[in-house]
RNA sequence: GGGCGCGUAGCUCAGUUGGUUAGAGCACUGCUCUUACAAAGCAGGGGUCAUCGGUUCGAGUCCGAUCGUGCCCA
């Protein structure tokens, strides 16, 4: 790209068309960048290393609000240190989602009338490969729209050979060291998916139910049980009973008859019953519940399962073949005829698990599955928070991340399912167990057979941050991008993900955390802070916003409404709001080159520029600190908010209006006005890049030539800083305003020209008679002029002619209005003052403050009071 | 049932360690097509900071209770 040239950009200045055109620009520009290779992490480079990994989004899923979030609070930091002169890698990628990915193919087998088990399980893995190719990752497409500048050559995929090699090896890593292990227990049972799922993944929701209590055994040895899931007492082996309860304590060590069935089981005494609910009697059924299971284990008493994989009832009689809700009908009109019915409540309001993934009601079934002991995995996890060596941002949610850790159960790993991680341990005929790693050779023979069951989604992504990196192999990636910076995500998956990949990672990396920074982002939510959902028709498609409004609008909405671990509400109307911004940006820096704008050349010394580029340079500098320091602090919404008041109230609506002035009267200070102009966008586009990086681009590489904002320098202060200057900018915006304010409430149009007399000499407005002038619509005062009102501001005074038309009980409202403040103020100090209280225990600077105070309240009473007096009676 | 958070303008939210007349965006009202921008400009209206009590010279901010609401866990 060639320089271009202040005259040559005016000359493009004006083929811009005078509203932004997001579509023309984004696309052409991504490509440019992808192109130029910007987003290309090099592990060879001598610069620091700067790294976040994708949250990887599932191979099923396609861009939502959420992602657009999150994409944008990591694109503009790895955009910000890119440009800080940061080896920078932002890590693309997906991962296969297991159970979503089996759905989605085996619903397309089903339209073909066929199941999994048709094709076999070799088979079936390859269409769910063909699928992918075919199409799965619609995501990716769709973060380009984003802008997400990501390394597109390093993308990987959970189910690539090296991300499988790294979940092979760290699985034949922990059941050497004997954290992995194979136990039957009662699983989370999904009767739809078919498989097991971890405790996690478990919802809680109150579900409608009934609660029937039913009498188990006759005459004085009977005792009532009461159930919410009565199809269950099929496979009762005993009633429990508080060891202390005095109510039963003559029956614990006899049998009973189980009713239905003929069965007689055990009353059994356990500390876990407790006496105080409902009979103080419970049914157990340690093949199909928690706690019963436990009993179970504690008492030495049979499993009998009654439930298949489909939680169909297996066998008994007439019941068998049945569902297990048409099952419990059944069987309570069974029992009810049987007399056995003592009380039916209904509907009985109860908590319920369902399955995160299709919401189906969960089974609990006892089944043998692989566990992770996470026990010291989790201690580990928690201690590098603890110490320090990882931060939570915000700080409240370490509570929710150390309630969680330090109180976790083994993890389910196991899954009944084909796509996925097989478990790499293979059973001998003679009961032989033999984990294999990456490396070695599978037992051959006759009698050997490899696990059925592949690992759970989160264990492969668990190791992301450095499997991606090529882990277990010592790469030069690994070495320059390890550990990463910060983990970008939502705090809904501090225990799914984050947890995962702290526990794994200090496990596999020798105790270096995978990242050294957590910031948590909350969910998005619709305008009025509801949650996003189809079913409740609240929905938002951000490529339909993308296309509506440009991707930067998009963007810096997410950003603004950013506050840390907080959610983000978004409305359509909010991201009309950001694209006008993104218009207002365009439209400024097209005046600025149409008035020859330039950065060429050094910023002229301080001495050599008007007041009014003093203060625009200074408080630039302050802008630049401010949202510096934001960005470390991951302040996204106060940061973006920052930007948005810098850009619009200060440059934009003031410094852009005073500069027409110098500009028009031309000379050396219009020159001098010109590389100021130039400079402030300069720095005002290259800070709002890493949010809005479309706009800024096209406008900055035309206003500056430069070859592109992606590799420009990050801005820094430049010791601009000028008190005395923004306080006399202060006193001009204070004046102007005020004669504004007056012409408003007189109800003069905005055009009309007002005659006033300015007496400015020696005061802060000396220099500035011109600008208040053009600002104020104010026109030299002639011959006979009379003052019909003032404004006496900092020792200057402006007098202004309203040829006799002013309206008096206007202007008498507004006075009134200002003194009634002065007074309100006046007595609040007043009162402060005379309390001893205050002036003995407040401190000397809170209490000159108040003096302060009041002394100017006093002088503006005074001073409105005399405006008023001058005012013409009526 | 246990834990955490929240309740500030019509809506969505800021509000550092207590200390000017409590702010922003959007929405609203009035006047303007003023030659970068009507996707704009200028000005304006709008809040007893959920309620009650307490601590303090002073409370939106700290403490307690109540009501409402959201989330996490069981």
């Amino acid at each position: 790209m060639t320089e271009t040239s202040p005259p040559a950009a005016a000359a493009e200045a004006q083929t811009l068309s005078s509203q932004y055109a997001p579509t023309e620009v984004e696309a052409k520009l991504y490509e440019r960048w992808v192109a130029a290779g910007y987003f290309e992490a090099d592990a060879k480079s001598e610069k620091p290393a700067y790294t976040i990994v994708i949250p990887p989004p599932n191979v099923t899923g396609s861009l939502h609000l959420g992602h657009a979030f999150e994409h944008t609070l990591i694109d503009s930091l790895t955009r910000r240190k890119r440009m800080q002169g940061y080896e920078t890698l932002w890590q693309p990628g997906m991962d296969h989602a297991g159970i979503a990915t089996q759905n989605v193919v085996e619903r397309e087998l089903a339209k073909e009338g066929l199941s999994r088990h048709d094709l076999g399980r070799e088979a079936f893995i390859e269409r769910v490969w063909q699928w992918k190719a075919e199409s799965g990752g619609k995501i990716l497409g769709q973060m380009r729209r984003l802008g997400d500048g990501v390394d597109w050559r390093r993308e990987r995929f959970t189910m690539d050979e090296g991300l499988s090699r790294a979940v092979q090896t760290i699985f034949k890593n922990l059941f050497d060291d004997g954290l992995i292990y194979r136990a039957e227990r009662i699983i989370n049972w999904c009767p739809r998916c078919l498989t097991a799922i971890s405790d996690i993944e478990v919802e809680y929701q109150d579900d409608d139910g009934e609660l029937v209590s039913i009498r188990y055994g006759e005459g004085d040895a009977s005792i009532v049980v009461a159930t919410t899931r009565a199809e269950t007492m099929l496979g009762d082996t005993a009633v429990a009973v508080h060891p202390d309860d005095e109510r039963y304590r003559h029956l614990v060590g006899t049998e009973i008859e189980l009713p239905l069935t003929g069965r007689r089981i055990p009353v059994v005494a356990d500390a876990h019953v407790d006496p105080e609910f409902g009979t103080g009697a419970v049914k157990v059924t340690p093949a199909h519940d928690p706690n019963d299971f436990e009993i179970g284990q504690r008492h030495a008493l049979p499993s009998i399962t009654v439930l298949d994989e489909r939680a169909i009832i297996t066998a008994h009689g007439p019941f068998q073949g049945l569902d297990r809700f048409e099952a419990r009908s059944a069987i309570v009109a069974a029992l009810r005829a049987d007399g056995r019915i003592v009380a039916e409540k209904r509907p009985y309001t109860h908590s319920v698990g369902h399955c995160s993934r299709c919401k189906t009601t969960i089974e609990p079934r006892q089944s043998m599955q692989w566990w992770v002991k996470v026990g010291p995995l989790a201690q580990a996890a928690g201690d590098a928070v603890r110490d320090g060596r990882v931060a939570i941002h915000p700080k409240e949610m370490e509570s929710r991340y150390f309630g969680w850790v330090d109180n976790l159960h083994d993890w389910c790993i196991s899954r009944q399912l084909w796509w996925g991680h097989r478990i790499p341990v293979w059973y001998g005929p003679e009961g032989e167990i033999v984990c294999v790693g990456p490396d070695d050779q599978p037992p051959a023979g006759e009698g050997w057979r490899q696990d059925n069951d592949v690992l759970d989604t989160w264990f492969s992504s668990g190791l992301w941050p450095f499997s991606t990196l090529g882990w277990p192999e010592q790469t030069a990636d690994l070495q320059k991008f390890f550990p990463t910076s910060v983990l970008v995500t939502g705090y809904d998956i501090l225990f799914f993900w984050v947890a995962r990949m702290m526990m794994f990672g200090l496990y596999a990396m020798d105790g270096t955390p995978p990242f050294h920074t957590i910031a948590l982002h909350g969910m998005v939510r619709d305008q009025f802070g509801k949650k996003m959902s189809k079913s409740f028709g609240n929905a938002v498609d951000p490529l339909d916003w993308m296309d509506a409004y440009g991707t930067d609008a998009l963007r810096f909405t997410l950003a603004r409404g950013a506050n840390p671990g907080t959610d983000v509400p978004i409305g359509e109307e909010w991201v009309q709001g950001s694209r006008n911004f993104c218009n207002k940006i365009w439209n400024a820096t097209r005046f600025a080159l149409m008035n020859g704008a330039t950065v060429e050349g050094p910023l002229p010394p301080a001495e050599e520029l008007s007041t009014v580029d003093r203060w625009i340079l200074s408080r630039l500098d302050a802008t630049v600190a401010e949202v510096d320091a934001l960005y470390e602090d991951y302040q996204f919404a106060k940061l973006s908010d920052a930007l948005f008041h810098f850009a619009w109230d200060e440059v934009f609506d003031w410094y852009v209006e005073l500069s027409k002035i110098t500009l028009q009267a031309g000379g050396a200070e219009a020159a001098a006005t010109r590389r100021v102009l130039g400079h402030v966008l300069d720095v005002t586009l290259r800070l709002l890049h890493p949010i809005v990086p479309f706009v800024t681009e096209e406008l900055w590489t035309t206003l500056t030539g430069g070859e592109s904002l992606v590799v420009a320098a990050w801005p820094q202060p430049e010791g601009r800083r000028d008190a005395a200057a923004e306080a006399e900018i202060a006193t001009l915006q204070q004046v102007v305003t005020e004669v504004r304010r007056f012409r408003g409430e007189q109800g003069l149009k905005p055009g009309q020209k007002v005659p006033a007399r300015l007496t400015l000499a020696g005061t802060a407005l000396a220099a500035h008679e011109a600008p208040i002038r053009t600002l104020a619509r104010l026109e030299p005062d002639a011959e006979g002029f009379a003052a019909a009102t003032s404004f006496p501001i900092a020792g200057a005074l402006v007098e202004l002619d309203l040829s006799g038309a002013i309206d008096v009980p206007a202007e008498r409202r507004r006075l009134e209005k200002d003194r009634a403040a002065a007074e309100k103020v006046k007595e609040q100090c007043t009162k402060k003052l005379a309390n001893e209280g205050f002036l003995s225990k407040a401190s000397a600077e809170v209490v000159a403050k108040v003096r302060g105070q009041l002394e100017a309240a006093e002088a503006d009473i005074e001073r409105i009071g005399g405006q008023l007096d001058r005012l013409p009676q009526g």
